[in-house]
DNA sequence: GGCGGATATTTCATACTTGAAATTTCAAAT
DNA sequence: ATTTGAAATTTCAAGTATGAAATATCCGCC
């Protein structure tokens, strides 16, 4: 085998090792920096992480969105977005509104209640996500930004 | 107010979005490969996630770990491993070993069998995270890689 | 040698999550 | 008008996940 060859094999196989590295470290940090919030947000308003995803959402779509455009946008199975809206419903937080032009679909949007209830917990969330990232300088943070936007994302997304 | 003052604090809110969106960004990414290995997981050898990590974590630590040392390693509750564990025994690819010094503590360890199913595992797991991440160069990933050092993680963790 | 706090694990209730199957409705081509 | 395949949602069984409570054991101290 011609050393070329071989420095070459050695190279990707690197470059293999690193990106599984690279895949570790995202996970784990995500991880953690998700136990932080999830907890913050029970402690200080009794809510799971899931339910301040979908208001989040919601929040952001103020028309409401459908079961399926939910499911994709917080990219987890359909089945599961039911059962977190039913409990939003109930506690008032949310409500689903028949979508007219097809009888299949349903808007889920959130209630005034639920709209100002979500705002309040937005802004301490956003206070938190600032605390826990302190340590990443702004440049870092752009950098990081566009960095992670070379990673692949599900289609059709920003 | 101070002119100077009053651009202090519109940079300082704009930083805290910044955080803010590289906190979602660092999630919707983490989440979507998560779900692409996941899938690939179960197509390819019928095991779920969370079984792949408990394996790989036991899979470094030859000796065993304990319970706790595993529930901590991976970032999730002890209650979780439990489960996880006594599944992975019925299958047969793990066991549980007593503490000899400590009667309260139990090893965890892969059986022979759990080993090698593992090795296969890892092998195929590696190749596919360098098929998602293949879109960053390798200088990038050692840059997100050094960055991503500076996320907060667990007391006492590499 | 027994008390009392701390640690390791399990158990429990509840919630979340998945993937697949079942239902209902739509829409397009017969 | 019917069929037929696709899409939106829910339902379901199994597996994960959490946080708190219950158990069992350890250890330092009196």
């Amino acid at each position: 085998m011609p050393r070329a060859e071989s420095q070459r094999r050695v190279a990707a196989a690197h470059d293999s090792k690193q990106h599984l590295r690279l895949w570790l470290r995202l996970l784990r940090r995500t991880r953690f920096i998700e136990g932080e919030l999830r907890e913050r947000l029970r402690l200080a308003y009794g809510v799971t992480l899931p339910r301040f995803d979908v208001m989040a959402v919601l929040f952001r779509y103020e028309a409401g969105v459908t079961m399926t455009e939910l499911s994709r946008l917080m990219m987890v199975s359909n089945g599961n977005v039911t059962g977190i809206v039913d409990r939003l419903v109930k506690d008032g937080h949310v409500m689903r509104v028949p979508k007219a032009e097809d009888r299949r679909a349903t808007f889920v949007r959130l209630t005034a209640e639920g709209r100002a209830f979500f705002a309040e917990m937005a802004e301490a969330h956003e206070d938190w996500v600032d605390e826990i990232l302190a340590t990443v300088s702004p440049a870092d943070t752009e950098t990081l930004i566009s960095l992670l936007g070379q990673l692949p994302r599900p289609n059709g997304t920003a």
